[in-house]
DNA sequence: ATTACTAGGCCACGAGTAA
DNA sequence: TTTACTCGTGGCCTAGTAA
């Protein structure tokens, strides 16, 4: 018999709070209208509703008024709690969508130096194909997420110097190419000014692994802790 | 600048479940209108309005439009989930209102048979003050509200027979008198039936401790289990 | 003091439609 | 396809008021 309307929501939260979960308590329409900022005539339409729609009993005694919330109101809170719930604690991920671009093949380059293979190995266990597989974004509201991973934190390698030049940081992301190949999407100090092209690494090579050539739309998702 | 309106609610729930928090995702008008049961102008309008209370940032490209949740709508839907959470979890009391009547002295008798004193002193520590503080109930719904006691599993002394006839069990609720007194509700077998009078036994004498006379008002408060 | 009816204003919603 | 405008209808709300 009929859904539970948006606008008797506080209402038949008021009285669950107020201790009216399969007892009844008395109340005053006026002191609900106060509660739920609405006046007392609505107030009262709210409790005649409620009880139509069977989430509320009332037993009138005298001029005194008293409301239990029956067990199918009180279920209706709590799936609204429920859902409530779990969508603000799941952990989401970010997604991204965009298109592969050919390198200059100075990710390549990079990639194999000693100074970064060596903390590769330490800190995620392997040391990458040599290679980056680049990713021009499509959507622009996908530039500003990808600013936020410049100040997570996650696998940080050093920058060094080789006496000649010096090379930039690396930041590592997990990361899964089209739902299932993993990979990282990595963040370089020296163009972190650009968040329109994206670099992802991996254990193998990516264009191989996934049959991809220039111009081929990809989706890369990466999880996001829950606090960020 | 302006609250959440109770129509948003379901909106901004439904942004959040789809990861917008912090981030913003790519969505239709069309597609929120299926989710939230209103019409692709209504979802619209709700952004709109989302966005100039602030709950909201939209960010438009061509034709397609993205969302994220503000901090100030996240912590506008964590407030009313911790609100929720609250009443649904908080465990309450039940209060009965009503006033002294004069028992007929029978509570005295039964209460000092051995077969109960013994039982009182292993199940609860102590023997009762020999004699029953009756309460006439004020409120009709309260008269309800008793009725669970008696399938409400607490302290059950058993009833005994002495040969000649027997005597039924009495269960025992916790309870205070006043907000102050500790004692313990009774229901008895012989008198489950009448709900509209509820006897009182104390380690002390009530109607001393209480200064109460006949007709003085009481109020009782039961401590409620989570779940009952 | 209550509860709850009636009348009327305002606003949320959806149909139609432009861009 | 989109988004979002205008406008008409229906329903929520409050003021006034009866009981």
């Amino acid at each position: 018999m009929s859904e539970l309307k948006v606008q008797h929501f506080l209402t038949l939260a008021h009285l669950i709070s107020k201790g009216a979960k399969s007892n009844f308590v008395s109340i005053t329409t006026s002191s609900l209208g106060r509660n739920i900022k609405k006046s007392q005539q609505s107030a009262s339409k709210h409790l005649l509703e409620l009880e139509e729609s069977g989430f509320v009993e009332r037993m009138i005694s005298g001029r005194n008024i008293s409301v239990r919330v029956t067990p199918k109101g009180y279920s209706e809170m709590l799936g609204l709690y429920t859902a409530l719930k779990s969508c603000l604690e799941s952990s989401s991920k970010i997604e991204l969508k965009g298109s592969i671009v050919s390198g200059m093949g100075e990710g390549a380059y990079y990639m194999s130096l000693k100074g970064y293979t060596e903390q590769f190995k330490e800190k995620i266990g392997y040391v990458p194909f040599p290679g980056t597989l680049n990713i021009r974004l499509d959507r622009k509201e996908d530039f500003e997420a990808v600013k936020k991973f410049d100040s997570a934190k996650t696998t940080y390698i050093e920058g060094f110097s080789d006496g000649k030049r010096t090379y930039g940081w690396v930041k590592c992301h997990p990361a899964k190419l089209n739902s299932s190949l993993d990979c990282l999407l990595i963040r370089l100090e020296r163009t972190h000014h650009d968040t329109s092209i994206v670099e992802l690494i991996s254990k193998y090579d990516l264009r191989k692994a996934a049959k991809l050539d220039d111009g081929t739309n990809v989706r890369i998702e990466i999880p996001l802790k829950n606090n960020s």
